[in-house]
DNA sequence: ACATTAAGTGATT
DNA sequence: AATCACTTAATGT
């Protein structure tokens, strides 16, 4: 029988292999839960403060904002394994509330840190530290590009970048989910995403089912 | 068989 | 490209 503690040691290694202080990786054994979030659930919502950062080993998690109207919101990104909530982090930091939903859009396993260490680690350990940084750098870019679709994109191009997204986050080509839904997420109406996939679909690019889209690539 | 939910369509703004 | 009003299709009970 093996210790939680090795356990988590191994989880490290394998997925952050960036985390590299002999130190750092003892002290997130020790200190971080290994948590588990299903399908579907709401790992965190508006308005509710934070108090763990996720260090995320399997599965992808879904930040969306909300929109102004607060009837509305729109996609952001996936945060695949390996990577970490630049949001949570920098919201514990100010101890504000969050300003952003995350669901899981799969089952989604990782490692959960107290704030207090997140922040202790900075200043102590310098891959941690990068770890954080570039973690923010990434999810930079992500917003970046969000913008960049919302301003030189119609709304074909959005979608069509929204279903990538989605089909690489799942690792799978094969997206099961409502029309509904992903208007939902891209701000846009039910028909209208109807009316794209169904165009794309007489190219050939997708199949389409109830619930169910498939990407021929 | 019936009710419910998802998806398709045409018209209007 | 959004919204409305409706139809058609698939699924659950």
């Amino acid at each position: 029988m093996e210790s939680p503690n090795m356990e988590l040691t191994k989880l490290i290694r394998s997925h952050f292999p960036s985390l590299n202080e002999p130190d750092l990786i003892e002290e997130i054994s020790n200190i971080g839960q290994l948590m588990h979030a299903k399908a579907g659930t709401v790992m965190m919502d508006y308005g509710r403060y934070i108090s763990m950062v996720p260090m995320v080993l399997s599965g992808s998690i879904k930040v969306v904002r909300e929109g102004k109207n607060g009837d509305h919101e729109i996609f952001l990104y996936f945060l695949k394994g390996g990577e970490t909530c630049s949001m949570s982090f920098s919201c514990c930091m100010t101890s504000k509330k969050s300003d952003i939903r995350t669901t899981a859009e799969d089952d989604v396993s990782f490692i959960g840190i107290p704030i207090k260490f997140v922040d202790e680690w900075m200043m102590k350990y310098k891959s941690w530290n990068r770890f954080i940084m570039t973690s923010y750098d990434n999810r930079m870019l992500d917003l970046i590009e969000v913008v960049d679709n919302i301003v030189f994109n119609d709304m074909e191009g959005r979608l069509i970048n929204y279903l990538k997204a989605r089909s690489e986050a799942l690792n799978s080509n094969i997206i099961l989910g409502t029309h509904q839904q992903i208007a939902l997420d891209l701000n846009s109406s039910r028909e209208g995403i109807s009316r794209i996939l169904k165009k794309l679909e007489k190219t050939g690019a997708i199949t389409l089912g109830r619930n169910r889209i498939q990407l021929n690539s």
